[in-house]
RNA sequence: CCGGGGAUGGCAGAUCGGCUAUGCAAGGGACUGUAAAUCCCUCAAGAUAGGUUCAACUCCUAUUCCCCGGA
């Protein structure tokens, strides 16, 4: 082993902070390659909507060990899972896992990137996420039951998880219904943490809401004119249940193929909420002391 | 001009003579399993001027503005 570090390079930050610009000259610097994380941009067919860069453009998945290149720089985990799967987090960090190994082959750096805060904070600090399918039927019948008696049923079945998970977030408390279900075992007893904690720097990219603003704002409009809203509508009509439509860019242009609205207050909608998205996003990072954050 | 209806937080929109919902937005927060998801907390209103009343956003009068119908 000629390396002495072994740390790994995380580049993260809010949606339009220019996080991915940085990631790719620093890539160039350090012959380094992206791993994206993001759990928008991995699905085919979710392109100008979620910002993924022009080169990953597609409608049909790849493999997670193929690299899109762009300007140079092997960019992983983009465009790998088909928009009518439920692609989760522990089918990214199987991938995750896949990427790095190609990297490690082709002797790279391999620098961490995206917005998704939970992505980043598994890989990095080692979650051990066993891989439950998600059971459709399971969960139609448990959301016809209301949140009071959701929480008690958990209560009985898991009280340690009732301590981390709020009363009323029926999402999460189906979740670790469906686990139990699934396995037999406590939620909260497979939540402990896995061996393969990885070091990494953690460098976060925040402009500053101003120009958070202005990025933004000139987003959704470029999103528009680039034709979102056909993308939104290809989407619907392929997967018409996919809960994918309620991602943020795509609720709001099909809202404009519907007549709801008119582009103009899409595009003020979508800024909106994006924003939101990406406060809630800081909200997570605010609470860690080990990123080191640079305003680009 | 006449008749009728209305004016509630940044927006939408209920209710009530004594405590004014709720949704969205805004601000803050949680988050190890759908995470661009989900959840929690906070802020914030009654067109204007009088009057009735122990008490008025709610009742009465006038003014201003808006909507509908008729001339």
């Amino acid at each position: 082993m000629k390396s002495t570090s072994k740390s790994n390079i995380v580049v993260l930050g809010p949606t339009a902070s220019g996080k991915t610009a940085y990631a790719i000259s620093l890539a160039k610097q350090l012959n380094g390659a992206i791993i994206s994380a993001d759990s928008r941009q991995v699905y085919a067919g979710m392109n100008i909507g979620t910002a993924k860069p022009q080169e990953a453009f597609s409608d049909i998945p790849h493999s997670p060990a193929t690299p899109d290149i762009i300007y140079g720089v092997p960019h992983y985990l983009l465009t790998i899972a088909s928009s009518n799967s439920s692609y989760t987090l522990s089918d990214w960090l199987r991938d995750a896992a896949i990427a790095l190994e190609e990297i490690k082959k082709s002797k790279k750096i391999p620098i961490i990137t995206g917005g998704t805060m939970l992505y980043i904070d598994a890989l990095v600090d080692g979650y051990d996420v066993p891989n439950i399918e998600p059971n459709p039927e399971l969960r139609k019948a448990l959301e016809q039951q209301s949140p009071e008696i959701l929480y008690k049923k958990l209560q009985e079945l898991d009280p340690v998880a009732c301590t981390f998970i709020e009363p009323h977030n029926t999402r999460r408390i189906i979740r670790a219904l469906e686990v139990i279900d699934a396995t037999g075992e406590k939620f909260s007893d497979l939540r402990r943490a896995s061996a393969s904690r990885h070091n990494a720097t953690r460098i976060g990219i925040f402009p500053g809401w101003d120009s958070m603003k202005i990025n933004i704002e000139s987003r959704s409009h470029a999103m528009l004119r680039q034709g979102l809203v056909h993308e939104a509508v290809a989407l619907r009509e392929k997967y018409p249940a996919s809960p994918l439509l309620a991602t943020i860019n795509y609720k709001e242009a099909l809202q404009v193929a519907d007549g709801v609205c008119a582009q103009e207050e899409a595009a003020a909608k979508m800024s909106q909420a994006t924003l939101r998205y990406a406060h809630r996003q800081m909200s997570w990072w605010n609470r860690r002391s080990d990123i080191g954050w640079i305003c680009v």
